[in-house]
Order: C-alpha cells, then sequence, then structure tokens
DNA sequence: TCAAAAAGTGAATAAACATTCAATTATTGA
DNA sequence: TCAATAATTGAATGTTTATTCACTTTTTGA
C-alpha cells in the first residue's frame, strides 16, 4: 500500500466533519431544520454537497446527531444543577432559569428541539429527546417528593407539563430582536414563578 | 347565457368544497399535515387532484383553512366556559379539562396544532391561532387577578405556559391506543393539578 | 333536443431537493 | 518524482409532490 492517513490527515478529516455539524447547527439555529437543506449547509461549511455525504450516511442523520449534541449538552448542564444540594424547589428554579436565559441569549436550538421536523426518522430522536429532558425535572421532582419539599403529584405529567411550560412561553410570544434585556429576565422570572407554583404550591425566590 | 346555477347545483358545490374539508380534517388527525398530500386529499374525498384547485388556491390555504375550523370551535368551547359565573380557579380547570378530554378522546388536530407544519404560511397560521388559544386562559386569568381568586401574575407568560403545559403533556408521553380510560382520565386530573397549581398555588378540585 | 357554459378529470409539467458517481485533485510512501 | 490510493467536487439523476391544462362530462335555459 502506498497510502495511509496521516495524522495531519485524520485531523483534517475530523474537521470536515466538524465543520459540517457546526454549519448545520447554525443553520438550524437560525431557520430551523427547513433552512438546512444539504447545498446551504454545503455551502455554509466550505464543502461540497458529495463530501457531506462522505461523513453522513444521510440528512436525517446529520440533523439526529446535532439533535443529540445539543441535547446532551443541556442535559449536562441540568443534571449538574439537579443535583446540587440544594432544595428541590431552589433546584428545579435554578434548573428553568438556567435553560430560560440560554434560551433567550441567541439563535440556539430551542424552536428546532419543539418543532416538529420534516423527516420521520428526525422526529423520532426528537420525541426521544424531549423525553429524556423531562427526565430531568422527573427526578428533581421525585427527589423532592422524597425529602418532603415538594407535594406529593405525578411526576410523569408534572415533568412533561414543566417541559411544555417553559419552551411554550419561550418559543410563542417574542421576537427576539426587538427584546430588551430587562424584558427578558422579566419573562425569565414570570416562567420560574409559574413553574415553582406548578410544582410546590408555593413560590420560593432563592437563587442557585 | 345559457347557465346559470340551479340551487341544487349550489348545494352540491358546497358539498363538494365541504367534503374536502372535511378529508383534509380526517388525513391532518390522523397522520399530521404530513400525510394530507393533494393526492391523498382528493381519494379520500372522492375527487380528483384537478378539483381540489376548483375550490382552494392552494395547499397551503387548504391547511389554513382546516386549523382555523378546528381552532375557532375549539376557542368557542371554551369561551363559554371562561364566561361563566363560577370562580376563576373553577373556570380555568374546567376549560383545561375539557381540552385535554376532547384530545384524548380520539384523533384529532391536537398534534398538528403543536407541531411544525411545514409550509411557512401555514406555520404563520398556527402561531397566530395558538397566541388566540392562549388568550381564552388569559382572559381568565386577568378577570380572577381582579376578583382576588388568582393572585397576581403576569397573564401573558402565564398564559403561554399553561398552553404549552397541557398540549406537550397530551402530544409527548401517550401512545393514545395503549391507553385504557381510567388512564387518561388519571392523566387529565394530572394535568389540572399541574395547571390550577400553576397559577392559583393551590389545587381546588370542584367540577363544572 | 341543442349549444353554451361550467364542472370535473388525471396525465403531464414543474420545482425543489436529496443523493450519486464519473472525473478531478491531493496525499502518501517508495 | 511517481504510481497508488484516497479525498473532493458538482453536474447529473432520481424522487416526491404540488400545480396546471387540454380534454371530457354534466348542467342549464331556450
Amino acid at each position: 500500500m502506498t497510502y495511509r492517513r496521516s495524522a495531519l490527515m485524520e485531523e483534517r478529516l475530523a474537521n470536515n466533519r466538524d465543520r459540517i455539524l457546526l454549519a448545520t447547527r447554525k443553520l438550524v439555529s437560525e431557520g430551523g431544520f427547513r433552512d438546512a437543506q444539504i447545498a446551504a449547509v454545503a455551502t455554509t461549511a466550505g464543502v461540497s454537497t458529495g463530501m457531506i455525504y462522505r461523513y453522513f450516511p444521510s440528512k436525517a442523520e446529520l440533523f439526529v446527531e446535532v439533535l443529540s449534541a445539543a441535547v446532551e449538552q443541556e442535559i449536562e448542564i441540568l443534571t449538574e444543577i439537579a443535583n446540587r444540594p440544594s432544595p428541590a424547589p431552589t433546584r428545579l428554579g435554578a434548573a428553568v432559569v438556567s435553560f430560560v436565559r440560554r434560551a433567550l441569549a441567541g439563535p440556539n436550538l430551542a424552536y428546532a428541539f419543539i418543532a416538529e421536523p420534516v423527516d420521520p426518522e428526525v422526529d423520532t430522536a426528537r420525541i426521544r429527546y424531549r423525553k429524556k429532558f423531562g427526565d430531568v425535572f422527573k427526578a428533581i421532582l421525585v427527589d423532592g417528593m422524597e425529602k418532603g419539599e415538594i407535594p406529593q403529584q405525578d411526576a410523569d405529567a408534572s415533568a412533561a407539563c414543566l417541559v411544555g411550560a417553559f419552551t411554550e412561553a419561550l418559543v410563542g410570544p417574542m421576537d427576539p430582536r426587538r427584546t430588551t434585556r430587562a424584558t427578558k429576565e422579566q419573562l425569565t422570572e414570570s416562567i420560574r414563578t409559574f413553574c415553582l407554583r406548578a410544582v410546590c404550591g408555593i413560590w420560593k425566590s432563592d437563587d442557585a
């Protein structure tokens, strides 16, 4: 054989893959899956369309990987909050605020995460990830109920409701461009209050 | 002129239109907008594809009309509940339960209402209708706050959260086919509890 | 019954994209 | 430098559907 991948080449390949993922993520963040056609991804990543198929078997799998990476990162952050030693309501509020702040901060995948992707394969993944997302909140609820910090309730239903509540409040009403910092903080606070009261009955204000 | 529409003909035309709308609604209920291709709609309605374009300028406008009719009917029911003389929390709980029960009862547009349609034109309509939907709940909240039945809160945010909460709880977790009547009632109750506590702090149980 | 006008049909057209692949360029080790 | 191999390209292909339109059938009023 007169060809074997050098370390440099290996790196360049990995680089290409990352560039494609990044480009996809960017497009999806800005305009949803709708705007992330293969041609657009290729242009944004600075590669050819054929290139993309060297790294990903199909558009659907590319989308799934983008979604998965985004959700896993998000879940990691929220899990850290969920495992803190503070009281369950405090952790829950902190988790909600953490997610909402990031979502309001700039273009992100929140919308694509909620919305229905065109592709059934991606859709399946999306539902799975939403469920996983809810599980973080469910864990806080279950823990809080055990410790008597949160009243008894249907943890599955409450977790789903929580996820629905703060995602809807984010997607629906706001044009992200015409929103000041203060308005955003106000909305964040309103959502936190809603979510805390929803599961605790009473709103507690301590941050974390 | 040797042709003018007779009353009978007029009726048949209206009938065709309705059949097309009904067929679209059926397909969307069962498989989302994805499954409602013009060809499928035509077959289901028992007309030709060309026919559809005699009654609707485009697929998008057909979809919007289906969505609009469904939402308006839903809003009418909920508005009636919102205008009852009972205390605001009672009305709110009743409205939530009313919507959830219908959604769980069988194939319906709940999913399509929440999910992202493929077409931007339909998407715009969808967001508008979701907002309208939230307004019914907002009205109950505002009224309840005035009467001191509901604690002061950001009515816009709470309304959005409510809509998100009960729609998510409906779409996410359940396979409608593998769910018993009892389970459905249980879920309905869990959602009601969540929503009531979310805006009132305390859960009251009276039906309506 | 007849001709004008409209309703109705569905095969053909068109547009939008994902995917492929023959050809080209780059990399590697000898 | 060279041949072998891999990476890369982007025009061509295939697919999926909305939409159109030339043609057929039905309806209407005289």
